[in-house]
Parts: C-alpha cells; structure tokens; sequence
DNA sequence: CTGGGGATGGGGCCC
DNA sequence: AGGGCCCCATCCCCA
C-alpha cells in the first residue's frame, strides 16, 4: 500500500505556545540524573540559546488533544512502488541517492527537479529550495562527503564536539542540540535535542495516544508508529523482497528476511 | 524466528 | 533566519 494516506498536513493549527519554553541555561545541572549520561556542554555562544526547558514546567498535555488530530487517510489503494531494495540499512544520513526512496510518493518517471545542488547533487524542483538547501548543505551531513566539491567547499561552521560541518550557523546550532541536549523531560530527567522529541517523550509518561488507526481500535502516541502500524493492515507492504517478491511492513523485517535466507536466494 | 509496537534521532522543508 | 513539523530510519523489546 503507498502511503499516499500519508497526508502531508494534519496540523492546521498552530503549536504550543513554546513561548512558555524560553531561555534556561542550563537545564541539566540541577534535573539530569546521572543515568542520563550528556554530552559535553558547550559554554555561552552555543549553549544558552538552545535551551528551550525551564525547570520546573511541565508540559500541559491538556492542550495537545486540541492540536494533535488523529489520521484521517485517504483510501487510496493503488499499489505503489517496492523495489527499495537500494536503501541502505545503516546510513542514518540519507545519500542523495537514498533520499528518492524516502517516500514512497508515486516517483515521477521523469523528474522535474532540475535544480540541483553542486555539492551533494540532490535535485530540486525549483531554484528557491535549492537555494534553502544550499544554505545548509554539507553534503548530506557526512563529513566524508561533505562538499567535495574544492570550490564549493566552505566549512565555515563547524562542531567543536564532532567532526561535523556546516554551511550554515543555523544548521550549525541544530546540530549542536545533538549534542547539548537542551529540552529536559522534568518527569525522568532525559534529554532531547527538540522540543518535539520531548513532546513525544512526555506523551509516554501521560499514555496520550493522539493518533488513531482507523481501521483498527489502536491509538499511538507518535506519528510515525502508526504509520508502521498502518503498513499491518495493507496486504500488499512497502518493503519488497526482491528475490521473492515477499513484501514486509518494515524495512528492518525485510532485511531479517534476506539476512537469514530467502528462499529464492 | 517473525511480526509488530514503543521510543527516539536526524535531515529536509514549510512557515 | 530560525522554529517547528514531517517523514524516514532504526533500535529495542515483546508476543
């Protein structure tokens, strides 16, 4: 089953007033307990913006069944594409390449994008994203392949935690909230580098479970999962085999399939 | 062993 | 320019 019920906007209202999360400078001396092992903190520049938890606030869960609507899908049921078999297992970062098979979209035979980025040579349909993407492209966000290119290759920003670099301050300190981790759940004390994470976070202590199959009687707490759990319901999944021609919910079933010996291999 | 749910991280895009 | 969301990917655990 595509994903084509996968509508891309669910949310027409606005967000949490995030207002309410402003500047705590650090967070985590007086929360984090020891079992929530951090990364290094930066001092001043990088760390006291990033902060986006005060201590003590707890995130109002009685607002969120008025933000978050449940899945309303589509019942479109047109096959759609299967052959994933050249994703990568391992690569967190999507490659260029990778990236095509990141939705599973109906592809365009003949791609519009035309507009393409000289450093990771992802393809874009109009030269407005290029230019956003190019504002923070570090080839894809690996350092091995980071801007290649020898003009292109500016590394003005750079972690000083990893060997990570950026094209971009602003992609340079969204990263570094990876390493920071600035939004602290004040229930357990774990970190997350976005608000959003924690909001899915907190959502496991409340057992809000905002997402609603509706083919079935489960609800999830985050989007993602029922996505998955969508995939239960389609006969035909996402993920095929491509000696069998046996198709799988999830990516990680498929390669448990081929790793432990198709049939047909 | 397989399938599925829970939880989480990160890049890209939209506003 | 930056915040926030979408989507994908993955790991872990359990039935």
């Amino acid at each position: 089953m595509p994903r084509s019920f996968l509508v891309k906007k669910y949310f027409t209202t606005k967000k949490p007033n995030y207002s309410e999360l402003e500047s705590q400078t650090d967070p985590f001396s007086a929360v984090v307990p020891e079992r929530y092992p951090l990364a290094e903190l930066p001092t001043g520049e990088n760390g006291s913006s990033d902060a986006c938890y005060p201590a003590g606030l707890v995130w109002n869960v009685g607002i969120l069944p008025a933000l978050y609507t449940p899945v309303s899908p589509s019942t479109t049921s047109a096959p759609g594409p299967l052959d994933l078999s050249s994703q990568s297992s391992t690569s967190s970062s999507s490659s260029s390449e990778e990236d095509e098979g990141r939705t599973s979209d109906p592809p365009s035979p003949e791609p519009a994008d035309c507009f393409q980025c000289t450093r990771c040579r992802k393809s874009y349909s109009g030269p407005a994203a290029l230019s956003r993407h190019q504002l923070t492209c570090a080839g894809g966000g690996d350092p091995q392949r980071a801007c290649s290119s020898p003009a292109g290759r500016s590394s003005a920003f750079r972690c000083k935690h990893c060997p990570k670099e950026y094209n971009s301050l602003g992609a340079l300190k969204m990263h570094i909230r990876s390493h920071t981790l600035p939004c602290v759940c004040t229930t357990c004390g774990k970190a997350f580098s976005r608000p959003w994470l924690l909001r899915g976070h907190i959502r496991t202590h409340t057992g809000e479970r905002p997402f609603s199959c509706p083919h079935c009687s489960r609800a999830f707490a985050d989007r993602s999962n029922l996505r998955a759990h969508l995939q239960t319901h389609s006969e035909v999944k996402k993920y095929q085999c491509g000696a069998c021609s046996r198709t799988f919910s999830r990516m990680s079933l498929l390669h448990k399939h081929t790793l432990t010996g198709c049939a047909s291999t």
